[in-house]
DNA sequence: TTCTTATTTCGCAAAAATACGAAACATAAT
DNA sequence: ATTATGTTTCGTATTTTTGCGAAATAAGAA
């Protein structure tokens, strides 16, 4: 409980990795880093569940910075927001890429 | 709501990703990827919550299949359970290295 | 055996996430 | 002005997460 462990990193990648930690999500993330764009409605097609509910997990992915959505009447159109994907990818990769010692070497 | 639009991959990053899905547990597995083992006794004097709530943390991580504890009395040494490590940086560096195209190419 | 140590489990409370259907919204078309 | 369309917000219920302190645990030391 000292001065700083948890850094602003810890902080922003948390809140990231919080926002894909739901499989509906990750797909949406996953079809809208292969095909830059999409549609609420087209997703709703295909998944499972109601389409309030897939709102919330587009309001979420956008709180978390993830997407954004432009006007396109009727339709709204979400794409990745890249500053943030990018900054993701620094983050998730910095850790992830992190190479572990051999073995044993606790402080 | 078709034949199976979430699969096994998504479900996994998803536990995964939730499993990162908080700053304490980030900060955790930060220290494991570079120091490869701890204790939670000196997690406990780092972080500013009770012993009893980094327990349940060092709890999620395992039950998502990241770390893993052996005990050496009166310790519990945690270490990065490197298969499920591995499989994490597949998943996570597949979604995030996908490159999205120029731009508004929805379907 | 009794004490000590490091950690976990238990019991609880408060907050957040997940999900749904109904209603609201904003615009474009009629 | 009314209707149609795609999506979101609202209200609600259920489940899960987060957090704490107190009690339990398990093994080694005294």
């Amino acid at each position: 409980m000292n001065t700083k462990f948890i850094t602003d990193d810890h902080e922003q990648l948390a809140r990231f990795a919080k926002a894909l930690g739901h499989p509906v999500r990750v797909y949406i993330m996953e079809l809208l880093s292969t095909q830059t764009c999409c549609f609420s409605g087209d997703l709703a097609e295909d998944l499972p569940i109601a389409r309030s509910t897939l709102s919330q997990h587009l309001k979420e992915l956008k709180s978390a910075g993830l997407i954004q959505g432009t006007i396109e009447y009727p339709k709204i159109r979400y794409c990745i927001n890249r500053e943030n994907w990018e900054r993701a990818k620094e983050l998730f990769g910095h850790l992830l890429q992190s190479t572990p010692v051999t073995d044993n070497q606790c402080k």
